[in-house]
DNA sequence: GATGAATGAGATTTCATTCAT
DNA sequence: AATGAATGAAATCTCATTCAT
C-alpha cells in the first residue's frame, strides 16, 4: 500500500517544482521587463504551457500577489528578527535588509503594500514592527526623537524608484541611499534642526496604501 | 493677399491651442492613471479627435517626452536660478523646488531622465548644475564633505515613488522626506559617522539613466 | 459652412453601415453557429476589423443583446398591432406572425427574453398584450375560456426549438404545429375536455424567465 | 488462478461504478449548466479524475453521446410500450411519458435526436412506433384523420424549450402544454376546422434531424 | 488641419484532451 | 485502471496607430 502515495507524491513534487519555476521565472521576467510582460513569456521562460501557468495562478495578477506576498513574509520576518534583539540597532538593520530584499526582486514593487485581504494584517503588523523598533532607537538614543514610524515607511517606499532606476547598472547604490537616509535620522545635538515637517500620521499612510491598492 | 495669411494665423493660432490643451488633458490623465492610460482619454479630455492628437505626437511615446521635456526644462531652470544665486543654500532650495515640480504633474516621472536625443544634453547640463551647487554647499558648511552629486540625483529618483504613493491621500508627505534627507546631508561634526559605501560616479548614473530609458 | 457637417455626416454613415452590416453579419452566423460562434467570423463577414466590432458593441453579449432588443421590439410592435384590432382574431395573427419572426433569425432565441434592465419591460408590456388578446378571443368564442396567457407564452416558448430543428430543411414547418395549437385553443363544444393541469401564473412565468437569464 | 480473477473482477467492478458515476454527475452537471459545463467539473461531481472520464469516454461528445442515447432507449421503450397495448390510447400515454423523461434530465436534450451511427436506427424505429400509435390513435378515434407522424415529433421537439425554460421554477408546466396539443390532436368534429399546412413528410423530418447534428 | 471610425496584433484566460506517474 | 497536472489552440477583448472624409 505505498505505491499509490508515491506515485501522487510524485505527480505532486513536479507540480510543486512548475510552481517554483513558475514564480522564478516570473521574478526574472518582471525584473527585466515589469508586470507588464506578457505572461506567455513567463511560461516560455518558465519550460511550461500557458495552462500550467493558469492551473497554479489563476490570473496573472494571482502570480503577482504570490510573488508580493514571499517578499511581504520575508519583510515581516526581517522586522520581527530584528525587532527581537531589542538592541536599538534592529531599525538599521531593518532598513538595510529591507532595501536588499527588495533589490533582489525588482520590478513588482508596486504591489508590495497593496491592501489585499491578506495583506491588511502584513500592514498592520509591519507598522507595528517598525513602531517598536524606532522607539527601541530612540531609547538607545541612535535616532532622534521626532522620528515617525511613517518616515520609516516612507523611506522604503522610496527603495522602489531608487532600485529601479539603479539595479542594472550601480546595483549597490540604494544602500548608499540608506545610509545617508539613516545619518538624517540620528540624534540633532545641537537642536538647531528640527524637521519642520509634520510626518504622515499612520492612518494616513495606511490610507496611502489603500488608494495605491487601485 | 492679407485674407489667407489672416485665416493661417487663425488656423496656426489653434493648433498651438490644441496643443496645449493635449498636454495639459494628459498631464491630468497621467496623473489619475498614470502612462498606461489609453490615448483616446487623453484626446477626449482634451476636446479634440485622435487625429488631431497624432498630429502633434507622432506617437504616444512623443507625447510622454513632450510632458518629460518640460519638466526637464523647469528643473534646469530651477537649477540655473539656484546656482547662480551661490549661497550655499541653492542645493536646499533645489530639492524642495524639484519635489514640487514632481508631485505637481505625477504619473509619468518614469521616463524624466530617459536619455533621449534631447535628454542626454539636459542631463549633462543637470548634473553639472548639481555639481556646482553642492560645491556650493560644502563650502557654506551645509552639507557634509562626501556627499556626492549623484547622491542628490539619487535623492530626486527616490522622490518618484514617494510622490506616487503619497500624492492622494498625503500630498505634503514628500517634503518630510526631503527634510529628512537633507539632514542627512548636514555636515556630520563629530566625524564618526562617515558613509561607509562609495557613492555612484557621474559616469555610472549616466549609465542608470540610459539603462532606464529600455 | 456646409463642408464640415457633410463630412461628418459621411463618416457617421459608414459608421452607421458597419454597425447594420455587423448586426447582419451576426444574424446570419448566429442562425449557422449559435452564439457559441467567435466573434472574429463575425467581423470576418461583415468585413471589419475586430476592433470595429468592439467598437460598436463593447462585449460579444452587448451585440446577441441588440439582435435580441430588435426582436423583441417587432414582437412588441406586432403585438400591439394585433391587439389594436380588437377583432377577436389577434392571438392567431400574433401567434404567426411571431413565429415568422423567430423563425427569422435563429439563433440566438434564449436570450429573446432574458430579463435586462431593458428587457423587464418589455416583458411586462408583452404579457399584457396577451392578456388583451386572449381575452379579445375569448370574448369572440374563438378560444376557450381556460386559456390562459401562459399557455400563449409557452407556445411562444415552443417555437424556438421547432424552429431550431427545422430551419434547414422544412422551414414551414413551424406553421402547422402552430396550426395545432391554435387548434388545442379552441373551445371545446362539448366540454368534455378540459384541460385538467392548471397553467402557471403570470408570476411563475416572469420567475422562469428570471431564472433562465441567468 | 482464483485470486487475480477476484481481483479482475473487483477492478472490473469499480469501473463500471465510475462509469455510472460519471454518467450521473454528468447528468446533474448537464442539468445546472447545460452542455457547455466543463469537464473538469463532471470528473470533480463524480470523484474520479480526468484521465478515469477519458478512459470510459474518449470525447466528450462520447459522454453526450451515452447520455443521450440512453435517454433514446427509454423513449424506445416507453413507445414500444404504448405500441404493444394497441387501445388507441398508446399516442397520448406516449407523449406524457416522454415529456416526464425529458424534463428528468435536462440540458443535453438537443443532441437527443442527432442521426449518429447508433443513433439512425432509432431514428428509423421511433418513426415506427409513433407511426403505429398515430394510426392506433385515428382507429380509436382520438385524433384527427389529418395528424402526421410528424406532428407528435415535432411536439416531442417543441419540449426541448419548453423544459429549459420552465424546468426550475414551474417544473410541470410542459404537462400543460403537452395537454393543450393533444386538444389540439383531437379530431374536428364540425370539420370546418381543417390543417391548412402540410405535415412534414417524415424524409423531411429525418433530414431535420441530420441536419441537426452538425 | 481636424475628425473619429477602422485596424489588427497582442493580451489574458478557458478548456477539451493527453500522458507521465 | 486511475490520477490529475500539463498542454496549447482558440476565445474574448484592448489599444496604439492609420486614414478616408
Amino acid at each position: 500500500m505505498t505505491a499509490p502515495p508515491t506515485r501522487q507524491r510524485a505527480v505532486r513534487r513536479e507540480a510543486v517544482q512548475n510552481r517554483e519555476r513558475l514564480l522564478i521565472a516570473a521574478k526574472h521576467v518582471f525584473a527585466v521587463k515589469g508586470t507588464d510582460a506578457a505572461v506567455d513569456e513567463i511560461a516560455r521562460v518558465a519550460g511550461v504551457g500557458m495552462g500550467t501557468l493558469y492551473r497554479h495562478f489563476p490570473t496573472k495578477q494571482a502570480l503577482i500577489d504570490e510573488l508580493v506576498s514571499e517578499l511581504r513574509q520575508r519583510l515581516l520576518h526581517l522586522g520581527r528578527r530584528a525587532a527581537l534583539k531589542g538592541d536599538g540597532l534592529g531599525l538599521e538593520t531593518l532598513l538595510v535588509d529591507a532595501g536588499r530584499a527588495q533589490a533582489r526582486d525588482p520590478g513588482y514593487m508596486q504591489f508590495l503594500w497593496s491592501r489585499s485581504d491578506a495583506g491588511r494584517a502584513s500592514v498592520d503588523e509591519f507598522l507595528q514592527l517598525l513602531s517598536d523598533l524606532v522607539d527601541q532607537a530612540k531609547v538607545a538614543g541612535r535616532v532622534r526623537s521626532d522620528l515617525s514610524v511613517t518616515d520609516v515607511w516612507m523611506t522604503l517606499w522610496s527603495l522602489r524608484s531608487i532600485v529601479e532606476m539603479t539595479r542594472t547598472r550601480a546595483p549597490a547604490a540604494w544602500r548608499r541611499h540608506i545610509e545617508l537616509l539613516i545619518a538624517g535620522m540620528r540624534p540633532d545635538p545641537s537642536g538647531e534642526r528640527a524637521l519642520s515637517v509634520r510626518p504622515m500620521t499612520p492612518a494616513e499612510a495606511r490610507r496611502c496604501i489603500d488608494a495605491a491598492s487601485h
